[in-house]
RNA sequence: GGUCCCGUAGUUCAAUGGAUAGAACGAAAGUUUCCUAAACUUUAGAUACAAGUUCGAUUCUUGUCGGGACUACCA
């Protein structure tokens, strides 16, 4: 049990045996002490004096007086303005440490029997991947991972978004502007080389549509008629048909496309245990629109259009089918949703996708929930916001984009510039400076976009480069090497103590964050967010550097008190190696 | 028009309704004969505005101002 868990417990039984008053456990409000007072945790008593009819002192006085008095974990308390801040005796510490030290599962959870699909990445195959794809991609890999080191079965999927009218949109264009060119041809990466399309394709469009409106059409009137996008909706059209030609052409671009994707995956150490394709889901969903039709859960008008009327549930009626038969974007999401489900039977199936989707996927669920089908209760909408350049949101239509395999390698190139200035590592192998640049570029990344809430949405100022000082990502790795390098200079093999040591504040300190790592995970786990992890790991590395500063472990005063120190950086190594990981991010031993 | 989200130091981010609102970058000053200075230590600097609920509000409610998303027979 957590050390905070145990004291409501304590304050509880306490409060039973004082007032004779049966608690809660919510009631019990604990906070951590802040730095200015003394002690090291908080219970704030002002909620408690309805249910005990007493002033908060007068409550926090006497059960401070009791805890001291009946219980060994608390040594010393002050009563400050309605606040009880208790110490928590460092035995308690220097036991957790003592039993945990060597523990390599600390932080983890026993299987809970829970099972979860985390959708992620789902990128359309027009275009290559964005600074916002990378968002995505990181957090959904770092959501599975910390819910896998939660106790739940993780299924890591991928839906591609491999047909519809934008894939159209870069076939006309290749067609009409490429003269058969190849990506090997062009020596491109293959998506780098479809995307070229897709905007020249948008380049051209506008073009015509200027045209058209000089001539003195409307510019909706416009939009519809431009010639380019009349041959692209041709090129759908004889998709759905299944013309040889074009399914042809689409599966060429498409394996393009996924080379590029699959190459950006695996430099960035993503993978996936499912993909989904929508071109083999996409008619899925009619089927159970129209059984829902025929349970009376949907409706028809007259030309023969399906909707559902969501009005009850303050929305609006929204089209299931069009009048001619064809799926739109939410059928297919419904056909996919139930795919999934009886594919794996999960508990939970968590969408990785951006806020701008909220309406969407509530639509989605309440349609579902409507229909009775069985998924429909597990979809949860993991909403994330947009990262934002200063300049505005990203659009690949409009080119202000922040391209990911650019931003990839351009981290990489920080970190080769910072490390040769440094030169600390001159021991390394050519393959071993490669990996490390990697590690630490894609450590700098990585934890950037995962500091933040993933909820809110984030500036990013391309022409400000990543830091690599701070609150970053390459700061935690540092904090790494730093105890790497400790632990293996170490000469002693046997770390057990005999006689108990005094410790100081800052390994105190660190201890109380320490005992908290498997509450922290936990957390990250329920709220499906990796800044909790980020944040924390954040703290510990701080407290362990300022630590080192003025406590020295290999030339400690005495045998037991260096032993002690190097459990500290045994433990302390565990956590913040685990919690690199819980974000995707390695953590090398020598930088 | 309707629905929803967001306004915290110069900038980027923190803060289950709790004490004197934390960090980082940037600015100013300092620390290395000693386990990695990619570090550490100081200093200056913020809750958009106005009411309300509360013992207590950055957090909850309402209004004002400012920003954004959604509201397609696009995906």
């Amino acid at each position: 049990m957590s050390i905070i868990a145990t004291i409501k417990d304590k304050i509880a039984n306490a409060i039973d045996n004082l007032y004779q008053q049966k608690i809660a456990i919510h009631e019990i409000q604990i906070n951590e002490t802040k730095q200015e007072f003394n002690g090291d945790y908080t219970l704030v008593t002002f909620p408690l004096t309805k249910i005990l009819r007493k002033k908060p002192d007068e409550i926090a006085s006497e059960l401070g007086a009791y805890l001291i008095k009946n219980d060994s974990l608390f040594v010393a308390y002050e009563v400050i303005k309605g606040f009880l801040n208790v110490t928590i005796s460092p035995n308690y510490y220097f036991d957790f440490l003592k039993n945990n030290y060597l523990n390599q599962n600390l932080g983890f959870a026993a299987p809970n029997q829970k099972k979860v699909m985390i959708e992620y990445s789902s990128p359309n195959t027009n275009k290559p991947l964005h600074f916002g794809h990378l968002r995505n991609i990181f957090l959904g890999h770092s959501v599975a991972a910390i819910m896998k080191q939660a106790g739940y079965e993780i299924i890591k999927a991928n839906l591609i978004n491999d047909r519809g009218i934008h894939i159209c949109k870069s076939m006309i264009a290749w067609q009409l502007f490429a003269n058969g060119e190849t990506p090997k041809e062009a020596n491109m990466k293959g998506d780098h080389f479809v995307g070229r399309y897709y905007v020249m394709y948008n380049d051209e469009f506008k073009k015509q549509v200027k045209q058209l409106i000089e001539e003195g059409r409307s510019e909706e009137d416009a939009a519809k008629n431009a010639p380019i996008f009349i041959q692209a909706q041709q090129l759908l059209r004889q998709w759905e048909a299944g013309d040889q030609e074009t399914i042809l052409l689409w599966k060429r671009m498409n394996e393009w496309v996924y080379e590029g994707f699959y190459a950006t995956y695996e430099k960035m150490g993503i993978t996936f245990d499912k993909f989904y394709y929508e071109s083999n889901t996409y008619l899925l969903g009619r089927d159970f629109v129209m059984k829902a039709l025929a349970n009376g859960v949907l409706f028809e008008k007259e030309d023969k259009s399906i909707w559902i009327d969501l009005q009850d549930e303050g929305l609006d009626q929204k089209l299931l089918l069009r009048g001619d038969g064809t799926s739109v974007y939410i059928t297919q999401d419904i056909g996919t949703a139930v795919l999934k489900y009886n594919d794996y039977k999960m508990d939970t199936s968590v969408y990785v996708i951006g806020d701008e989707q909220n309406y969407h996927m509530q639509v989605l669920k309440l349609i579902l929930q409507k229909m009775k089908e069985p998924c429909a209760d597990g979809i949860y909408h993991l909403s994330y916001g947009m990262v934002e350049l200063p300049s505005g949101r990203m659009k690949s239509r409009e080119g202000t984009v922040v391209d990911a395999d650019d931003m990839i390698d351009e981290m990489k190139a920080i970190a080769q510039k910072n490390t040769e200035e440094l030169g600390k590592v001159q021991n390394f192998s050519e393959p071993q400076l490669a990996e490390l640049y990697t590690q630490l570029g894609l450590g700098a990344l990585k934890f950037y976009l995962l500091r933040v809430d993933p909820k809110k949405k984030m500036m990013f100022n391309p022409q400000e480069s990543i830091d690599f000082h701070g609150f970053t990502g390459p700061f935690i790795q540092y904090g790494h090497t730093r105890i790497c390098s400790i632990l293996k200079k170490a000469t002693i093999q046997n770390f057990e103590i005999n006689q108990a040591i005094e410790m100081s504040l800052a390994e105190k300190n660190i201890l109380k964050l320490v005992e908290q790592y498997p509450t922290v995970v936990e957390q990250a786990a329920t709220e499906m967010n990796p800044s909790l992890i980020g944040n924390y790991v954040y703290q510990l590395v701080k407290q362990f550097n300022s630590f080192l500063v003025d406590h020295s472990i290999l030339k400690a005063e005495q045998e037991d008190i260096m032993k002690f120190r190097l459990q500290l950086c045994m433990i302390c190594k565990h956590i913040i190696s685990n919690s690199l990981f819980l974000l995707g991010i390695d953590a090398p031993e020598q930088m």
